[in-house]
DNA sequence: TCCTTGACTTGTTCCTACCGGG
DNA sequence: CCCGGTAGGAACAAGTCAAGGA
């Protein structure tokens, strides 16, 4: 097995690259060490202090850029300005997507409340009635944002999907069925024997506290079992969500992945290669620079850390127990997979704390030195002369000029008072007003302008130059494999750029030194020379029971940190993506339950109870975050259980209009209708209340998570997003695919993106004939056309539809499913390929390279797998 | 029990290289 | 071959949540 290859490996970038099979994963703990460091250490995860690093080497040598120079055009977007509403954002008006979204909460809630209060049957009048109000509420709600953020995501997923039967021209959002009731009511046939025990376990999980064993056990498998057959993972999974559950910190250790971490190691070398070639999923030869690692060798890796050595029990209430017992099952489950290879990530996190045993490094990179430019700005019309660190902080003023934030007080002044230290007390420049930054912004967009001139042979040049410099840097060789890097420079100088209305926007970002810099290395690596001559670290660690590779504090919040970690590629990225989504299957198990008993909470005489039960209800139905409490010094925004009473307003007889500034300060609007018994529960929260109070006064992210976790080990609020986003994608597909419905459906989506600008042309076209000037359009220049030129452009995207649709058609080509970026985060990547296999679809249509080599874990999941 | 600290995930924005059409 | 539009990726802000200390 690949033991023997670890040597190159390690070293030997090449090696990746091909694909043979080679194989270095690391197989088993001890097998592994990692050639530098021969000795292989002992678990002791404490930290030490290190020596610190010796100043030596190389300095980046290229000319001083502060990066503080990207303009741009920012903002521009909605974001900043929260209110915005113009339906004109070309989002919005095109896209069935966005808009559904909202929409689709809507109805999700009916459906949901079928499902969860009265009959089911009931559900389909409620479904016809939601569809009238989805229309209703979609234009309305359409506007509002153009993030997704404010949607469910569920309903994101959903896309379009079945109401066009239903008569809507559009594609309507399948949102109609709430993840919820989809769960539960549409589902039911399939899963049934599933949901059905669970519920009459539930009672037991849930308070498994300590014993726990038990519990989890007991139901899981059951339920998966009968899901997945004889795959691999599944048995894995089992042991993972154990491990899931538990969660890093706390776990328990250990155990459970080092027992059977042999023998899946070998398993999972064997047969992954065969796997990966059914599937297709192939490394592109050329990605080879940035991943070394074919995707296929990644799968291979196993990072079971060894047993861990320490095991801590936690007292963590409930949560640990359950893990524990997994183990047994997960050895069971090795056996009979072929498909190993996501079993192969056993969950190191099993072992407790330990994330690594042998840890090597370059530490980081940091920004060339501030070279000046001379250019001199104005004061009060005449040139004034700085320093050099005058100059640098200027320009990073000079640059933002056509950014959003210079029409913030707010910015001005706090980079005003950060500047005028640097200026000192009797400078010159006694007020920003009479600042002239011109000189220095065009000096700028000519440097700008150079650069793009550059040849493309100079522009090669230069890249390689950086990459010759940055290379050491990019990777870490974790327990003898070679992993990448997630950002290794650091952060330079520039203005912070808070969102929304962020109080200390504009505060100068200082320049972080080595002395600024906490390494953590393994305690036999060489130290990382320090980049900077004259200077040192300001400490070195070695505590494996943690993922960074250094750390510095921010600047602007002293209190927080800016860490380095692996990329998302690497196995300890991708072991906790997996646990992340064990976990959210896991509450496929117990989410009949949870729902039962916030339906029946809803009224519960217990006030905190109560809104436990509606906020609950809240979080997922409406994919809203958990909310934390934030301090004075950040924007103000908020989640569901910092909901302010005047952020809800309830309107009769039971429809809820949400408004508020979520995550990044983007606004979240959207009206739902929802359960009478919430509706109520909600109208007495806010009895007696002023507006700017707390709707939920008894509640805080940790009692809600206290309370979560008695339900199901290890749940947190966040828990819902990725429940609901993958199983809404696990039924869509699942549903869709059996008739080729899923490629139409894309088809039917992009059409309805045409359709939206046909509509507008043809809006111009009229008003062009009538003389009139054409309306602007949702991007928000539109051209001023001749009624010719207007009916050119119609055809022209009439055959761009067909030709899309056939193309659709042939190539099947379901790029496009929802997979945006961000969702990324929320869908098991296991559903999607799963799913390629079972269609063959090659999975490299789906996900582009860093996804597939974030994934790769997910790689050889079972065809038959479902979430 | 509450608050702070610490670690890590999630999400947006910026930038650039690439792609297909004219 | 130029060019506008974009996917993809880097950068980094902003969340979540657990542990630990007061």
């Amino acid at each position: 097995m690949a033991v023997e290859t670890f040597g190159k490996s390690v070293y030997d970038d090449d090696f990746d690259e091909e694909d043979g099979p080679a194989i270095f994963k690391r197989s088993k703990p001890t097998a592994r060490q990692n050639p530098l460091n021969p000795e292989v250490k002992k678990p002791s995860s404490q930290r030490h202090e290190g020596q610190s690093g010796r100043p030596v080497s190389d300095i980046p040598s290229s000319n001083g850029q502060n990066s503080s120079s990207q303009k741009g055009k920012m903002v521009t977007s909605s974001r900043a300005s929260p209110v915005k509403s113009s339906a004109a954002t070309p989002k919005a008006s095109t896209s069935s997507i966005k808009a559904s979204p909202e929409k689709s909460s809507i109805v999700n809630l009916k459906a949901s409340n079928s499902l969860e209060g009265h009959a089911k049957h009931s559900s389909e009048q409620n479904r016809s009635t939601s569809v009238k109000e989805e229309k209703k509420y979609s234009v309305e709600s359409n506007d509002s944002e153009d993030s997704e953020d404010d949607k469910p995501l569920s309903a994101r997923l959903k896309g379009n999907s079945n109401y066009t039967q239903k008569g809507l021209s559009k594609p309507v959002p399948m949102t109609s069925l709430s993840p919820m009731s989809k769960t539960a009511v549409k589902k039911s046939p399939e899963e049934s024997d599933d949901e059905v025990p669970l519920s009459s376990r539930f009672p037991m999980r849930s308070n498994v506290v300590t014993s726990s064993s038990k519990p989890y056990d007991s139901d899981q498998k059951k339920p998966l079992a009968s899901k997945i057959q004889q795959n691999g993972s599944t048995s894995r999974d089992k042991q993972q969500k154990s491990s899931l559950v538990t969660n890093k910190r706390p776990l328990d250790n250990a155990n459970s992945s080092g027992q059977s971490s042999v023998k899946k190691t070998k398993l999972s070398d064997i047969s992954a290669p065969m796997k990966i070639k059914q599937v297709s999923v192939k490394v592109d030869p050329k990605a080879d620079d940035d991943d070394h690692i074919p995707i296929a060798q990644r799968m291979k890796k196993t990072p079971m850390s060894d047993n861990k050595s320490s095991a801590k029990q936690k007292s963590v209430k409930v949560v640990s127990s359950s893990f524990k017992k997994t183990t047994k099952s997960s050895k069971k489950v090795l056996k009979n997979s072929k498909y190993i290879k996501s079993t192969k990530m056993i969950p190191s996190s099993g072992d407790g704390q330990k994330k690594w045993t042998t840890l090597v490094h370059s530490g980081v990179i940091f920004p060339p030195p501030y070279q000046r430019h001379g250019v001199k700005m104005l004061y009060n019309g005449k040139p004034v002369d700085l320093t050099p660190d005058q100059e640098e902080v200027a320009t990073m003023f000079a640059v933002m000029k056509d950014t959003d934030y210079m029409q913030k007080d707010k910015f001005k002044e706090n980079f005003w008072n950060d500047w005028r230290k640097l200026l000192g007390k009797n400078h010159v420049i006694q007020s920003l007003e009479k600042c002239d930054f011109t000189p220095i912004y065009d000096w700028y967009q000519q440097e700008k302008e150079k650069k793009k001139q550059m040849t493309t042979e100079e522009k090669k040049a230069l890249k390689e130059e950086k990459l010759k410099q940055e290379e050491k840097y990019m990777w870490a060789i974790v327990d003898g494999v070679k992993e990448k890097v997630g950002n290794f420079r650091v952060e330079p100088p520039g203005l912070f750029r808070g969102r929304g209305e962020h109080p200390k926007m504009g505060k100068l970002k200082n320049r972080i030194r080595p002395s600024d810099i906490t390494i953590n290395i393994g305690k036999d690596a060489p130290m990382p020379e320090c980049p900077i001559p004259g200077e040192s670290w300001k400490e070195v660690r070695h505590d494996n029971t943690v993922t960074w590779l250094a750390f510095w504090n921010d600047p602007i919040n002293p209190k927080e940190f800016k860490y380095v970690f692996l990329a998302a590629s690497s196995t300890l990225k991708g072991q906790s993506d997996k646990e992340k989504y064990e976990k959210a299957r896991m509450l496929k198990d117990y989410i009949q339950n949870i729902r039962t008993a916030y339906t029946k909470n809803f009224t519960s005489k217990d006030v905190m109870k109560r809104q436990i039960a509606v906020a609950t209800y809240l979080i997922d139905k409406l994919a809203l975050r958990a909310g934390n409490e934030k301090d004075d010094d950040e924007a103000d925004t908020v989640g569901c259980c910092t909901l302010k009473v005047e952020n809800v307003k309830a309107v009769a007889p039971n429809t809820l209009e949400f408004n508020f500034l979520g995550k990044d300060s983007i606004r979240y609007e959207n009206k739902v209708e929802v359960e009478l018994p919430v509706y109520k529960a909600i109208i007495q929260f806010q009895a007696g209340k002023r507006g700017s109070d707390d709707l939920f006064d008894e509640l805080d992210t940790s009692k809600l998570n206290a309370h979560l976790k008695e339900l199901m080990p290890g749940l947190t609020a966040k828990v819902f997003r990725t429940y609901n986003a993958s199983i809404t994608l696990d039924e869509m597909l699942n549903r869709g695919t059996k008739d080729g419905d899923v490629a139409e459906k894309i088809v039917v989506y992009q059409h309805a993106n045409k359709e939206g600008l046909l509509k507008e042309l043809k809006t111009d076209l009229d008003r062009a004939r009538k003389g009139k000037p054409p309306l602007k359009n949702s991007d928000g220049k539109r051209r001023n056309l001749s009624p010719e030129a207007i009916e050119k452009k119609i055809a022209q995207t009439n055959a761009k539809i067909e030709k899309m649709e056939r193309d659709m058609k042939t190539k099947e080509d379901l790029k496009t499913v929802a997979l945006g970026t961000s969702k990324i985060n929320y869908l098991d990547p296991r559903i999607t390929v799963a799913w390629c296999k079972r269609h063959e679809v090659p999975i490299e249509k789906i996900f582009n390279k860093s996804l597939l080599a974030k994934f790769a874990w997910a790689m050889d999941v079972d065809p038959d797998f479902r979430f």
